[in-house]
DNA sequence: CGATAATGTAAGTAATAACTTACGATTCAA
DNA sequence: TTGAATCGTAAGTTATTACTTACATTATCG
């Protein structure tokens, strides 16, 4: 008998430096060559674990989803605090926000939005992360704080576009650290908040 | 003596077609052979206009900023209205942001932004823009219209992130025109007005 | 052991795309 | 008319890159 298939095993090993390549160079960029360098192998190896260059990425997309999944879970089950999971959520991101290259890694799939697999992975992404902030600022509000306009839905959208944009002047060094998050912090609150609708 | 030297003119009635091209397909689809086609010329006819490909996009940026900003600057002249500019220009941009391409060329270039000359470019087309906003708002508030908090160039930044994000869900399909319009008028009018601080 | 499938290396291939070169055609003042 | 610069075409060239193939090595389990 041969030896064991450790695929699933070398997946597991190999995407999260292949996102870090996604992340720091875009689509294009990111050779196959270079992304089988960093992971300390030859190309081929790569395509025996994913059909072509188009599913390393869509992988990736899902990887750095799940990444954040995690992390925004674990600050839901911060029990025990005076603030809703939804200020902890903008308090986090004001400080760690992009941290697994999840922004540029999108704008990366954004230039490639002719493609209808990266479409499909990058729709699905962002309805996810849409669905689970909106989720948050329903839970807040309905604890009594705020009222229900702009209704959770477009907000949970703001807060994309907020965080969208933040990425933004990081990457090209536009603000201080301090002044976005100020941005996240401020504008965040408020729309969080709502009007008295 | 030879014929008259027509480089300007001709630049000028390229760019459209190029910045157009970029915007369509993103800065790497967009071959030279292919702007080349759309202009109806060969390709070194476009490198007599410009050094190379990176100068072509970088004139496409500049382009599409001037456009947006043609458009803006009417909005602001249209007088004997009830409304402020800023409350027109979110007005507008509700219905037809987007117009020129500019977010489907600045995600281009934010996947080439180890670039340093596209980071310049970028750069300082966020910055005119968030001004130009921020300045709209400083006057809407000046006529007694909502409070100083979060301060306008914080809402500068922030109604970016907004149109940033209208676009994202109109790239991918995710939100229909109406929820986009409502995205824009309304989180656009909260963050306009400000809180009574 | 030893057969077998997994794992690895190294080289190749074919297409693409940015950029160039050679050269002919056109315009226009002198 | 003509010479010189502009304007145009058509064909290269060179580098890159996604993807493949051929083949050697290794680990496992009966």
């Amino acid at each position: 008998m041969p030896r064991a298939n450790q695929t699933a095993q070398r997946r597991r090993e190999f995407i999260p430096i292949i996102a870090g390549a996604f992340a720091q160079l875009g689509y294009r960029r990111a050779t196959t060559a270079k992304l089988a360098e960093r992971c300390g192998v030859r190309e081929n190896i790569l395509y025996r674990l994913w059909s072509d260059k188009k599913a390393m990425f869509i992988a990736a997309i899902d990887y750095v989803y799940e990444r954040s999944v995690e992390v925004w879970g674990g600050l839901l089950e911060e029990q025990g605090q005076d603030s809703s999971a939804a200020e902890r959520l903008l308090e986090y991101e004001s400080h760690h926000h992009g941290e697994f290259g999840l922004y540029r890694i999108v704008f990366a799939g954004l230039s490639e939005t002719d493609d209808a697999d990266i479409r499909a992975a990058l729709a699905k992404m962002y309805r996810r992360y849409q669905r689970f902030i909106a989720g948050r600022v329903r839970d807040h509000r309905a604890d009594g704080n705020g009222a229900d306009f702009p209704d959770a839905s477009l907000v949970g959208w703001a807060v994309i576009g907020l965080g969208t944009v933040a990425s933004i002047t990081r990457e090209l060094g536009l603000v201080s650290d301090r002044q976005r998050r100020r941005l996240l912090a401020e504008v965040g609150r408020e729309l969080l908040a709502g009007r008295g609708g």
